[in-house]
DNA sequence: GTCTATATCCAGATAGAC
DNA sequence: GTCTATCTGGATATAGAC
């Protein structure tokens, strides 16, 4: 029989083209804005001709799903590695403040993650499961706080989307709204837990 | 001297005609979304050939554009009919519930005047214009509901935001997110009025 | 006013040589 | 693996006849 070696050289080197070719569309994405993306200039950016992607990449909407997938990645991260404080409501306050921090720190990222409005883009389920389970971490630190309503939880949620978009929107880089974050957790947790006691 | 008409019949023929072109755009823009809007398909709605629409605008931009003032146009005159009552917070819920009406009606509507993603389009200072006088009206009802520092109207118009955001993104049609407007009105004008007598 | 015809440019994707 | 060459189809916009 022959030998198998113990890595395959071949696989590794095709993920290290694979990522390359991720890194050119979110340099692209954040130079030109998400929509202007075009396997073109992707190739371009890395010196390959457009056809050549497609050894990579099935198809366009499977370079957008792999960026969808490494971004919600990067939130996972970086949600995991929140130092949280032991008191609950300033856990909640810390985690959807770095929830907010990373979504400003890169729009081309937050609009791929978490608005959608790419033409025809739908995340494969693999993909839409790393959403998700971002989505599950944020309601956990939310329960720990004393909210457990779905409302309360879909105020919450609803609230802080609305001062990062304004905050993306009309003041980039600035905190006009971001400012407000705590102050807001604030009056909804005492909300939903005043109104949990009495109902 | 030769006698003057009046009125000036082909203007109005053309005034109608780009109303029917706008028509046309909106329609569209409902059936399969803001962006895929093609000069094609408006002309064929019509029964026109493309170019002639060059006649009526000057660009697609120029329809955007057009679109983005009868938007705005329709706005205003929603939120002028609406009946206020006499309660100052009472209208101001009424407003701003009015107003989420308006935008959740027509998606694509919404996604035009309140969302910003079409690729080059900026609307005309004359265009803009309008849409800054909707949201002085709002500022004038939360004002007299005692509202009057800067961060507490931006979080009220932030949490208006995310709730009709989350509500088109995920619940259209349902009243999930909306049915929390009222509960969140009374939480932040409260602490704002609270707020400015204690500081 | 509306048309035909066309210019120009771009996109994503495939076939097949090497 | 990467290429050249090409397919297919879309877009906005212009020129000029009628």
């Amino acid at each position: 029989m022959t030998v198998q070696p113990t890595r395959d050289r071949r696989a590794e080197r095709r993920e290290a083209t694979r990522a390359e070719i991720l890194q050119a569309a979110w340099e692209l994405a954040r130079e030109q804005g998400l929509g202007g993306l075009s396997l073109r200039d992707i190739a371009a950016k890395i010196g390959m001709r457009p056809p050549s992607l497609y050894w990579y990449f099935d198809s366009k909407h499977a370079i957008y799903d792999a960026m969808f997938a490494d971004g919600n990645r990067q939130l996972l991260e970086r949600l995991d590695a929140v130092k949280l404080p032991r008191d609950p409501r300033a856990a909640l306050k810390r985690y959807l403040g770095a929830f907010m921090g990373f979504a400003l720190e890169e729009p081309a990222r937050a609009e791929l993650l978490f608005q959608r409005h790419i033409p025809g883009f739908t995340p494969s389920p693999e993909s839409y499961a790393l959403a998700e389970a971002a989505l599950a971490g944020a309601v956990k630190v939310i329960g720990e706080a004393g909210v457990t309503d779905q409302g309360d939880i879909d105020c919450l949620v609803a609230m802080t989307a609305g001062l990062m978009d304004a905050q993306m929107s009309n003041d980039p880089g600035g905190n006009r709204w971001t400012r407000h974050l705590n102050r807001l957790v604030d009056l909804l947790v005492d909300d939903a837990i005043t109104g949990s006691t009495h109902g």
